[in-house]
DNA sequence: CAGTAGCGTTTACGGCTGTAATCTAATTAC
DNA sequence: GTAATTAGATTACAGCCGTAAACGCTACTG
């Protein structure tokens, strides 16, 4: 029996799929009844709608169903981290040169940073220049 | 005659089309055989796609056409700036809590930041910090 | 044992996308 | 002035997406 492949296509995750993976993210495994639960105070979706998501995201590999008696029980198969990376590194290379301070530049130019933003930033970058630090003299 | 009403409903581009915005974000008026042209180096698309895309953003009214002869004359009316905007917001809204700093830190876990980066971003927030303390002693 | 309820599977359908080919009206060329 | 070229407009078509409804099988229920 082969062995389930490595994720390699990067899977392409639709908008609507991605409320559902949330959903799996924050927990699992879930059956398509949970899922649904979860769901019913954020979305207006009707049960069917979920379960057509589901079903996509199964065969987009995205996540895995166990079976659980007569039903399955659903987990992410595609982790959170590796899909926002994706995306992430997908725009910024469309629209800032694949680099992330020119993103912050474009934000600043436009005064969308609060000061809260700054400080943010500040104490991660004082962190990473520290990193570097002990890079250059161990 | 009513004044061109500004852009309201958030223009919805593509991504091919964007392609074809970018041709127009960089020189433009252009005719549509000039875009053609500029997008023979990158795009292996046919003239009739191009003429295509041109459409569709005329209809969705990221461009403009003005008649010169016999032919039109395409100019973008979405800026690229607006749109960059508005996709990296709408990006840090998805997957970040809307704020940047969490990007930022998100890069920085998985290592996917380079030295220059990190120089740059420094940079950047010592300069922000300046115009705060400006703010604060005037 | 037959009907019902529950769960997953299949089908639906209109809109957007990528990618063109075709049509039509105007224009330029013999 | 009739033919060929050209520019834009219309039509095409498959695949993904949002949003479901319908179908079919299995397991209780009376």
């Amino acid at each position: 029996m082969p062995m389930q492949a490595p994720i390699q296509t990067p899977i392409q995750i639709s908008d609507a799929e991605s409320t559902v993976m949330d959903v799996l993210w924050q927990r699992s495994p879930l059956a398509a009844e949970e899922v649904v639960a979860a769901l019913a105070a954020r979305q207006d979706w009707q049960e069917a709608t979920i379960k057509t998501l589901l079903n996509r995201l199964l065969n987009k590999g995205a996540i895995e169903a166990q079976k659980d008696g007569r039903r399955y029980l659903y987990s992410p198969r595609l982790r959170r981290e590796d899909w926002v990376m994706g995306e992430s590194e997908s725009l910024l290379a469309r629209l800032f040169d694949g680099r992330v301070a020119p993103l912050v530049a474009h934000f600043s130019q436009h005064r969308k940073l609060t000061a809260a933003d700054v400080a943010e930033l500040r104490q991660l970058v004082e962190t990473l220049d520290e990193e570097t630090a002990h890079d250059r003299e161990p």
